[in-house]
DNA sequence: GCGGAAGCGGACCGGAGGGTCCGCTTCTGC
DNA sequence: GCAGAAGCGGACCCTCCGGTCCGCTTCCGC
């Protein structure tokens, strides 16, 4: 990444801030357009800075991830395995409760480098942190980190449409109670 | 519903039944061309039975939700509480899995009368089905029709992107499983 | 502060897809 | 089998949106 003229880096900063709000509001289908005027830039300075929608999209995501993946490391040291995954698992709902592009995005933008890394490198950990768990038998046998991650994140954008506020608690308890052994 | 010419009659039996199959093969994203394609009648032609693309939609899912429906009702008859709720999840996760629009549809459908009123009622049986079951103490309590469906259409959905064919079954028992009192 | 490079942004393009329209075809009642 | 109604279908329209381009502006090294 070649250093960028100072008024450029603080486009492309404010252009990753606001599509990062836009997905999470909006939802994967916000125009360029709507990207570019949250970040008081012109539409053509987006694609600049990235190719495609997509190539935006994936940088987005992989913000996200790394930081999933800094707060998942740190779990790894907690004594207590339990908590350290129902931690986990809260925090990666909390996440895709903020950002509902999240999960769903992750499976189109695998196929870029950054996003597919990422993924790669938050699925070891947490199945570090599941086998942990699994190996005293408090965790159902057979669950891998991908199967965790489908689960949760479909909890949680099954309480978007959900009229009580606090659904996605419910239902996050409800998967992490079905994962037990 | 004024009776039909008999070609017409055939059109729209013909229309129908290819709009579930792409909405169930593709998702809810197909060009109102490809069903008409599938159809084997003219794009206009679906216009006419249909004056919008939510409206066939609409349509497509109320189908459906009769199917639920009628199957629901059945199995209000049966003896033990447990056996019917699960039997309807497993039948409704099936269907879900068919068709992955039905439970995403139902949302942005309901503004058509036949859509919630189908909805209405299939959530009117189901939650006998859960009283029920509640009564007796091995469900967990504060849970209703709405829940139900929405994590089961979830944990279908959660598998779809899963390498392992059978991930649907487990999710879904998973969700059971957490669903126990 | 000047000149060249880097960056900007909005006008523009092209394709996709929902929805309309009307000349032609097919059906049906008599 | 004929007349008129009902239905058909594809050409067409229009909007939306991702992506490109280029004349103008802003920055930065000297």
């Amino acid at each position: 990444m070649a250093v960028l003229r100072a008024d450029a880096q603080r486009n492309l900063d404010r252009i990753l801030a606001a599509a990062a709000d836009a997905y999470a509001e909006v939802g994967p289908d916000v125009t360029m357009d709507e990207i570019a005027r949250r970040a008081g830039v012109g539409h053509g300075t987006v694609f600049r800075h990235f190719p495609t929608k997509d190539a935006l999209h994936a940088a987005v995501i992989a913000v996200r991830l790394d930081e999933l993946l800094a707060r998942a490391r740190e779990l790894l040291q907690r004594p207590d395995p339990r908590a350290a995954l129902e931690e986990f698992v809260w925090m990666a709902a909390e996440a895709a409760r903020r950002d509902r592009t999240l999960f769903e995005g992750i499976e189109e933008c695998a196929t870029f480098e950054e996003v597919a890394v990422a993924k790669g490198e938050l699925h070891e950990v947490v199945d570090k942190l599941i086998r942990r768990l699994q190996r005293s038998g408090t965790l159902r046998r057979g669950v891998d980190s991908r199967d965790v991650g489908a689960l949760v994140g479909a909890a949680i954008k099954a309480s978007m449409h959900a009229e009580r506020e606090d659904s996605w608690r419910r239902y996050v308890q409800i998967v992490l109670d079905g994962l037990r052994a």
